[in-house]
DNA sequence: CAAAAAAGAGAGCACTGCTCTTGCTATGGA
DNA sequence: TCCATAGCAAGAGCAGTGCTCTCTTTTTTG
């Protein structure tokens, strides 16, 4: 029937695995990726290593968990702060904008779970098919705001070289069929580079470099805004 | 005396300090930075485990080591393919491309070792202070191409908020004293903006989203070379 | 109510980083 | 030249890891 309710095993299943991925995120934000490890989420939880299995087959399975639910803990940050700034009448250049600060805010405040996604994968690890849906949140967001102050007045397109031509149009038909083909190229990089930012502020590369991290990511910001077109 | 000739045991440190770095280089190349094994490194050199702490007072310094060679390999894929094309008679914009391509390259070559240097820091390590100018080497390269191309004629300087005109002044002091600030904040941007399109191809981001792989990453870099004024 | 499925417990395997002790050997001063 | 010292290798051992297998208990289901 429903899998809602059915019965007092289906529901404790439902439970431990919960509080399984819990202790697994708070050993992962104290020790990092590599250094969680099953014995120790097990103990904490009272209960013997080997019972964990019949949650997650493997460490790696684990992982994957945490690391579809840091995808979308991040896109429903992002995705919430648009829906604030959009809902108070915001332009698209202020709505790219809360979109990466909500990004780069989400990072700090979870950087080994930011680590996990988009830092190096882990090693002997790839990551499945699943993880996708959730990994696309922001990019589709993005696309939305530069889609929508597309419409109507159209956007300053960037000048393509000949061989990207045919690349552009491809990644136009499979992300945004509305906008041309140039803006689509520089939206991805964008995309791109908002990541780069954000990346080497949290793993170290700003340190004894940039000190004023919110003002100087405001601007790399607002600049990339400029970049896909928004003013 | 001179370190060079110092007799057979520190000629011999010296060779088995470089095999145990070559041989865990392999190892990192196939495995991965969480995989490498002292024990396996060891095994592998026909010594005992213990003895390799003779060499290296911990996996960490190990890894550290690594870390320092990546950044002068990198640094020097940079350099030296930046040296070929100014030799050429490049113009700025065709120098920060290819030093740009170079990275790339780089990291396509030596997915791992990009990994431990650009990829989330190995958990519960930390960069010590050594690393720093081996690290350094690519920035400041970037930073020599514009500082050039403002030899004479002005750059375009981006507008700065208010808020970032401090940062960018102290920026700029530090890094170029002879660029307006904004200039440098622009370049620091464009600096982790590059990485960060690195990155994303390299950690699989553009799997299924971007095909054209080289083309686009010369459009994009090319694009930051205008972002820090360079035509 | 009995059979079957699911869960927990515990032992055990092969591996890891790292330490400590025990011998051996090359180096440098008397 | 001799010899104490310092550097090095080897081995055992500790505590930890992921994972598997078996055995028992508990819950669900026909």
């Amino acid at each position: 029937m429903s899998s809602i309710v059915r019965g007092a095993r289906a529901r404790a299943r439902i439970e431990v695995t919960a509080a399984i991925k819990e202790e697994a995120r708070r050993q992962l934000a104290s020790e990092g990726a590599a250094r969680l490890s099953l014995r120790a989420v097990a103990r904490e939880l009272g209960m013997v290593s080997s019972a964990l299995y019949r949650y997650f087959p493997s460490r790696d399975d684990l992982l994957t968990a945490l690391i579809i639910d840091a995808y979308d803990s991040l896109g429903e940050a992002a995705e919430s702060a648009h829906a604030r700034v959009t809902d108070a009448g915001a332009a698209p250049v202020e709505r790219w904008v809360a979109v990466g600060e909500a990004v780069r805010a989400w990072a700090l405040a979870h950087p080994q779970e930011y680590a996990l996604i988009y830092g190096s994968p882990v090693p002997g690890y790839s990551a499945p098919q699943t993880t996708v849906p959730a990994a696309a949140r922001v990019g589709l967001l993005l696309i939305g705001i530069v889609r929508d102050a597309h419409q109507g007045h159209a956007l300053e397109v960037p000048l393509l070289t000949d061989e990207l031509v045919p690349e552009a149009v491809r990644l136009g038909a499979d992300l945004a069929p509305d906008l041309p083909p140039g803006a689509v190229a520089a939206l991805v990089a964008a995309w791109a580079q908002l990541f780069g930012l954000v990346g080497f502020e949290l793993f170290g590369q700003f340190n004894r470099v940039v000190e004023e991290r919110e003002p100087f990511f405001r601007f790399a910001v607002t600049r990339l805004a400029q970049e896909v077109g928004l003013r």
